[in-house]
RNA sequence: GCUCCUGUGGUGGAAUUGGCAGACACGCUGGAUUUAGGAUCCAGUGCGCAAGCGUGCAGGUUCGACCCCUGUCAGGAGCACCA
């Protein structure tokens, strides 16, 4: 058979089609798999060959199970809302609907063309009526709970997409968008309260199968701090200043005290603090500053101290000075700090730079020339003296503080609360009516979707201003609860809304009275295999997990943690090893790719190019080899003869049955590839396969190459598809082997190998090496050590 | 700065997790075929003329180390004054 890619893949991809074979069925009596892909964002650039690594994943593990008899669910959709296509719009003045519906019917060519076994009729659409009803529903759901709230605060703000960003969309000080730098400013805010779920998005983590890093990634990100608080007396007040420390137990070596520069304790004592202007220059100079400035000036602590407000060290009773600097946040513990600058690098710098007594409390260090933070005997401390174990110390200390009346154990983290409303056009409103009498109400549930009004200028306003907000007609409305007039909330919802419940929808996406009924969640849920990209594991990963498990907490889904397995593809780089990007022109599209060498040239090449989880990058000239492979296997067909099995190639079979079934469970798709190919290659050798043979090849090919193997499955006289077909079971005792070669080794040195029965003896090893000619001439005339005999792999001769 | 990951031929990468390093593929070399190019097929291909030497570098543990331990260098990712 001749490997005519073109002529054969239009064809399968018809059947698939008309025979509807990739369709989950509602059956619920059947063993389920719902296998998930992060859907795709899209851009007006179309996809690149990224995208179809990071499909063929779960295509090669779903078309497996479904051949292994499960009903399958392995959906795609559009995460459409954004400012990408907005921007874009902008520019070129079309609008954003357009644009979306454009760029999913291209996305929708370049999948298809590659033959994946989505479930073409559960596609969702997050900027769809019918779906963002549900997304402004769940929101609303969160309202009534308390989970939504809005505050004024410093915001990450970017000039230039003139969008307020969360802390996630900002690191490093730049845009997520645009990468230029962003800017404080003073906003109002809709913040979602996911820090009250810290404890649970944490502890979820210990029952799903996450790969290691992914899981790391989201306890750091997560950041759970153990510690105390403790409460430091003001000098000459009943009044207490809060703070929260991981390091109790040097308590003792306080000298000072750091508080954040807009502590409310400075407004209190206003009266008093002889040096309040320069407090408030530099509270000023500070909220100038990006966070990125902050973060560049790590080394060079700047602060002010208070004049005319101490506070007392409970330990020692010392009489200790309070400082303000912008080391110390507001919006971490309790804004107040204990500073120890013995045994915390940043303390010791500012005390440095302060002259402040620096006061050892914690032997093994020079403190004379560094912070020291590691463990040791208690010294300067007094009932803390002479205890080796900070464990030990600190459960003292807080025993102290407790009995006191001053202090107590606490936890803290370092996720915020998640800032949620963009000042843009192309998102879901927000379903929130600000009401003169009533304050914020929510929309009813019977009103949404609040729809997106259609607008011509969607440009942003001046002030940061939503353009919504422009809409007088969308803007004005009636109060929910009072019926007086009343102004709509104009912000619209972050991308990340859509893209944290789309899984939800896939089970029942068509329903209009609830998201997805109660009896398909309670049969799809959870995902049993999700996979996608490192850079969503901390954001979307986790606001995903949130809205999963707040459903959860109402009792609108059955189980508690969305995912149940999750890992994550590396990325194709550019043929010149760099990432790929269109400014960089080192862009692969993958319609190009199936023109020249065919859909299943591009599947298995982006399998085999490499380590599943690695980046590497996109070569031509190993796609051809690919292409080589395929055509190999197209001849297969012509190597078929009556001839009978021989026990070679049968065994062999057997073996690459397992190991390919095997490693695809294990994501090793380049070492299944590699498997297959030197099957063929040991077909060749040999001449001819069996028929039998060769339909247990196609089979085990098919979630790979699936044109070509329904080709030659056809060509076998099959009916039916090879797409549902059997799985192929192997024979453990068909692998097994009857003879092996191992390795002899003079003093762990490979000197020769020799061929004996797998279940031999140390003794029969022994005398087969040294009827071995090299063996025994090393041996003559040295006395035998040691030997080391493990069967099957090696027999090492110690001898002097 | 902190945390984590990765260093294997000319290249992408294998190695049953302590047991023959370099599977599989690309590339390259030679040959066959072809008017030529391309394609295909055959042979070879870690380094070294050799004995031997080889998994970033230096040590260690072990009969035996790419794998474990200590130190060190390089690259990447994440977090970034988190008290």
């Amino acid at each position: 058979m001749k490997y005519d890619f073109k002529a054969i893949e239009q064809k399968w991809q018809d059947r698939w089609e008309n025979e509807g074979v990739f369709h989950a069925s509602e059956d619920h009596s059947k063993p389920k798999f719902y296998g998930l892909v992060e859907f795709p964002y899209p851009s007006g650039s179309g996809m690149h060959v990224g995208h179809i690594k990071a499909y063929s994943g779960l295509e090669v593990v779903s078309r497996k199970r479904r051949m292994q008899g499960y009903n399958v669910l392995f959906p795609i959709g559009f995460d459409a809302y954004g400012l990408p296509t907005e921007n874009s719009a902008i520019k070129t003045g079309i609008h954003p609907r357009e644009l979306t519906d454009r760029n999913i019917e291209k996305f929708t060519g370049q999948l298809k063309r590659v033959g994946f076994s989505f479930d073409w009729d559960r596609v969702v659409d997050t900027t769809e009526e019918s779906y963002y009803k549900w997304t402004q529903w769940i929101f609303r759901r969160m309202f009534d709970e308390g989970l939504v709230f809005r505050a004024k605060t410093l915001v990450n703000y970017c000039p230039h997409c003139k969008v307020v960003l969360s802390n996630e969309d900002s690191q490093g000080g730049k845009c997520d968008i645009c990468h230029n730098d962003i800017v404080q400013k003073s906003k109002d805010v809709w913040y979602l309260r996911i820090t009250e779920y810290a404890d649970k998005l944490l502890g979820g983590l210990d029952k799903v199968d996450y790969l290691p890093n992914i899981k790391l990634q989201q306890e750091n990100w997560i950041g759970k701090s153990e510690g105390a608080f403790a409460n430091f007396r003001i000098s000459g007040t009943d009044d207490f200043l809060r703070i929260y420390t991981t390091r109790p137990d040097t308590m003792f070596g306080v000298t000072f005290m750091v508080i954040a520069p807009e502590h409310p304790v400075i407004e209190k004592y206003r009266s008093q603090i002889a040096n309040i202007a320069d407090l408030d220059a530099y509270k000023d100079e500070c909220a100038k500053k990006t966070e990125f400035e902050r973060t560049q000036l790590v080394k060079d602590k700047t602060g002010v101290r208070i004049e005319g407000l101490t506070v007392i060290n409970p330990a020692n009773g010392k009489e200790i000075p309070v400082y303000i600097s912008d080391y110390v946040m507001m919006g971490y513990g309790t804004g107040a700090i204990m500073a120890v600058p013995a045994h915390d690098e940043r303390d010791y710098d500012f005390a440095k730079k302060f002259g402040i007594d620096i006061i050892e409390v914690i032997r093994g260090g020079n403190i004379e020339e560094a912070a020291y933070t590691g463990d040791g005997e208690m010294v300067n401390s007094g009932f803390l003296n002479g205890i080796a174990t900070k464990a030990e110390a600190i459960t003292k200390m807080i025993g102290y503080l407790s009995e006191q009346g001053i202090g107590e154990r606490g936890i803290q983290f370092k996720m915020k609360d998640w800032a949620f409303n963009r000042q843009r056009y192309w998102g879901e409103p927000i379903p929130i009516v600000h009401c003169p009498a009533c304050g914020m109400v929510g929309v009813p549930y019977e009103e949404l979707p609040l729809r997106l009004p259609n607008m011509e200028n969607f440009a942003p306003g001046e002030g940061g201003e939503s353009p919504l907000a422009k809409i007088e007609s969308f803007v004005n409305c009636t109060c929910p609860k009072c019926g007086g007039p009343a102004k709509r909330e104009t912000d619209t919802m972050p991308q990340w809304a859509g893209s944290s419940w789309y899984f939800l929808r896939y089970t029942d996406p068509k329903n209009d009275k609830e998201f997805a009924s109660q009896e398909n969640l309670k049969y799809w849920l959870p995902v049993d295999w999700y996979n996608g990209g490192m850079e969503h594991v901390t954001r979307h990963l986790i606001y995903s997990r949130f809205w999963h498990r707040f459903l959860f907490d109402i009792g609108e889904v059955p189980v508690d943690e969305p995912y149940a397995k999750r890992t994550a593809q590396g990325l194709i780089l550019g043929p010149d090893g760099e990432k790929m990007s269109k400014s960089r022109g080192n862009t692969v599209d993958p319609n190009d790719v199936v023109d020249e060498f065919g859909a299943d040239v591009l599947r298995v090449y982006t399998l085999f190019m490499g380590d599943y989880a690695s980046a590497a990058p996109w070569s031509e000239s190993s796609v051809k080899g690919c292409k080589r492979f395929l055509e190999r296997v197209a001849g297969l067909a012509d190597m078929v003869s009556g001839k009978g099995e021989t026990e070679a190639i049968t065994s062999l079979i057997h073996k690459t049955v397992k190991k390919v079934s095997q490693d695809i469970e294990d994501m090793k798709f380049n070492t299944a590839i590699a498997a297959m190919m030197s099957l063929i290659n040991n077909i060749y050798e040999h001449g001819s396969l069996t028929a039998d043979e060769l339909g247990v090849f196609v089979r085990l090919l098919c979630p790979f190459a699936p044109h070509i193997c329904e080709e030659m499955w056809e060509a076998l006289g099959h009916k039916e598809l090879c797409a549902t077909a059997d799985w192929p079971e192997y024979d453990e005792a068909k692998t097994q082997d009857a003879t092996v070669e191992i390795a002899v080794q003079i003093c762990g040195k490979v000197k020769s190998t020799i061929r004996i029965a797998a279940d031999a003896k140390q003794d029969d090893a022994i005398a087969a090496a040294k009827a071995d000619e090299k063996i025994a001439a090393l041996l003559d005339g040295k006395t035998i050590v040691k030997e080391i005999y493990v069967p099957g792999k090696i027999l090492n001769i110690v001898a002097k």
